[in-house]
DNA sequence: TTGCAAGCGGAACCATGTTCCATTATTGTT
DNA sequence: AACAATAATGGAACATGGTTCCGCTTGCAA
């Protein structure tokens, strides 16, 4: 039993991708990055497969459901956002973090046409979306959500999972998307969370 | 010039419908009603087609845009929802008012599944819908409002605007559309309003 | 060099929204 | 009552976009 060089996506307990399998796919990644950059992630895949010169079955031979694609592109930029939390979390009050931390995953979806759309679509083409980043952000925002409790910062009983939906729904005004808007709401919510705080701040 | 008994829906200045195209309207009105009900708003036009007994060309004729057909459906219960406010504004202080409404939209929303949705898909089909929406919605948010910041239960600067599309997006939580979450997130966003409220009050 | 499984391309299929138009039905007029 | 004008109908046809399928090509190990 040889391990030979793996590409970074494989199958446990079989062969690595051929060569030119893992080319088509760096360019199919390549592409896809550049088209949803362009034209939002619900781009048609034929776009994106021309994109990257690859005929349509490759593009599903590598990426069986439309939202492994999207999960492959955006996967570090989720982690990036998640670990956001930790650093943050250490430079401000618990209040502060939490709100800081909203903003930024406002900030991550907002400026992804049509993500934040695709994550609440409830289509079965991106079922896989919803599981990726509750996975990934929830023991993020849950951290920050004990610490800002423990402080007496904000009321407790708040769902992590419901929040991080609550941001990602008012990340999705249709195309027009107004960030600022989101943003705004998304600061009404945390107020929200001050206002039923042990201890009462006095709002700015 | 007689003034021939007029269909619901026509044209100033031309003369009335056909009696079988009111009778079709009528039916396709019925059918998508009950086509909305069971499978949501974005139900295949054909479904509504073949459940009122009619051609396709007989939907669009009626209703050229999937919008139109929708706004037909539902603009009894918009303008009730609308009516509400006032009748809740007389009933109940100023901020709980607010409060109130805002769930009873909520309500409404979140009853009619794929209705948010579509309201904020963006999908030109659906263009008609938020216009039609914020036209006669915003008037009744902006009076609650207005008495709530007078009384300084809540803080001033909210756009009615904005607020309805914040509710409006809470609601799509795609297909599982957990009515209980979006309560709680609205609830939570009046509650980020008061926190900014020149008097502050005692929570709950 | 050669055999074969991995990988490829894109035609074909399905679902859905929308348009078009030959056919049919209603209605005011004669 | 018969007719002409035209409103209204039904569904075939077109467009778009996701997904599947399969015969051909190619990298790789023997």
């Amino acid at each position: 039993m040889k391990m030979v060089k793996k590409a970074s996506v494989e199958p446990s307990q079989t062969r690595p991708m051929r060569a030119d399998g893992q080319r088509k796919m760096a360019a199919l990644l390549e592409a896809a990055i550049q088209v949803f950059a362009r034209s939002g992630v619900d781009a048609p895949v034929r776009e994106i497969a021309e994109a990257a010169g690859v005929g349509l079955g490759t593009v599903y031979r590598h990426f069986p459901q439309r939202s492994d694609l999207i999960v492959a592109v955006f996967q570090g930029q989720v982690k990036a956002c998640a670990d956001a939390a930790a650093v943050i979390a250490r430079k401000y009050e618990p209040a502060e973090a939490l709100s800081r931390w909203m903003q930024r995953y406002v900030d991550f979806l907002g400026t992804k046409q049509g993500l934040a759309a695709a994550l609440h679509s409830g289509d079965p083409a991106y079922s896989a979306l919803p599981e990726y980043f509750d996975q990934h952000l929830r023991p993020a925002l849950n951290g920050l959500l004990d610490e800002a409790v423990r402080a007496e910062a904000i009321r407790s009983g708040i769902e992590a999972k419901e929040l991080l939906g609550a941001v990602g729904t008012l990340c999705c005004q249709g195309p027009h998307m107004d960030i600022g808007s989101a943003r705004r709401m998304v600061s009404l919510l945390v107020d929200g969370m001050r206002y039923g705080a042990i201890k009462q701040e006095e709002p700015a």
